[in-house]
DNA sequence: TCGCGGCGTTGTATTCTACAACCCACCCGT
DNA sequence: ACGGGTGGGTTGTAGAATACAACGCCGCGA
């Protein structure tokens, strides 16, 4: 078995490794969707509807990028802004039809491509590692 | 536990967290050293040196792109340039001594980082999560 | 009512990135 | 040995993502 330190240096660098890489893998898999245009679509099906200041501070993005991106999904008819009647200054954004259709679209292209990559593992290592990076992100959420 | 295909997108979608978060914290951990750059010199550390194109095959990134950022680690001070006596086309890339230094600040700031959130983890689930890790990227590299 | 704070947009500059065109050096077949 | 082909790298150009700052708008509390 690997040192705690080993084995900490190994997360840190194939996690960053993996990070590196996923920007490109999506925008083959998916040209007209980026990796962050998807993320946000995804939320907003998580969450159904958020604000965007709640995106930005989600993924650490300014508002001003939230701002163009949700513009540019807007202007793709992927989302809707709904205002809310109480309070004017609140945008609800949510995901229109046609926008749960390409998210979905693009998360079975991308659920294809890791069955792919993970087809000869076993169930138990697939339950074990997926349940690792929920614990793994639960804190990186939390913390910091 | 849960369904193979519950798994998979479970692990696709934390994944996708994690990366769509690592540039900004990048940013914030080390605002020197932009995500690329650290992965760039981790590699140039691991390898012993390695040709432009080895980067860019192995990130997925355009050789011009590879080759503006090496320029910038370049004139940082970081990276030297090796031309290769047996064929001038190769420039082999190397870290400098302050390129090495520079990287070992980095990596302690993110393995800082990284130590506390897996504090309070058991050592044999650091070294499976690791494990798992490994053989997800590996695989990733190999195929597509 | 007035001012402060939260939400969002817009102006501006920087950085990252891809694509394409190009240069140079090696290689191989004729 | 020469000429095309290939591989490695750089540069021109354009587009996208992002941050920061300034602003407008609205609501809330003193």
């Amino acid at each position: 078995m690997l040192s705690r330190d080993q084995s900490v240096i190994t997360i840190q660098r194939e996690l960053t490794a993996f990070a590196r890489r996923a920007r490109a893998a999506a925008a083959r898999m998916h040209p007209e969707l980026s990796l962050v245009s998807f993320t946000l679509l995804s939320h907003l099906e998580d969450q159904q509807g958020c604000r965007a200041t709640d995106l930005a501070a989600y993924y650490m993005l300014d508002k001003s990028t939230i701002s163009r991106q949700i513009a540019g999904l807007e202007k793709l008819g992927f989302v809707e802004r709904i205002s809310d009647p109480d309070d004017h200054r609140i945008q609800v954004l949510q995901l229109t039809a046609a926008g749960t259709a390409k998210l979905a679209e693009a998360a079975e292209l991308r659920r294809q491509a890791f069955h792919e990559r993970l087809a000869d593992w076993a169930p138990q290592d697939l339950d074990r590692f997926a349940e690792y990076l929920l614990r793994y992100n639960s804190l990186a959420e939390s913390g910091r």
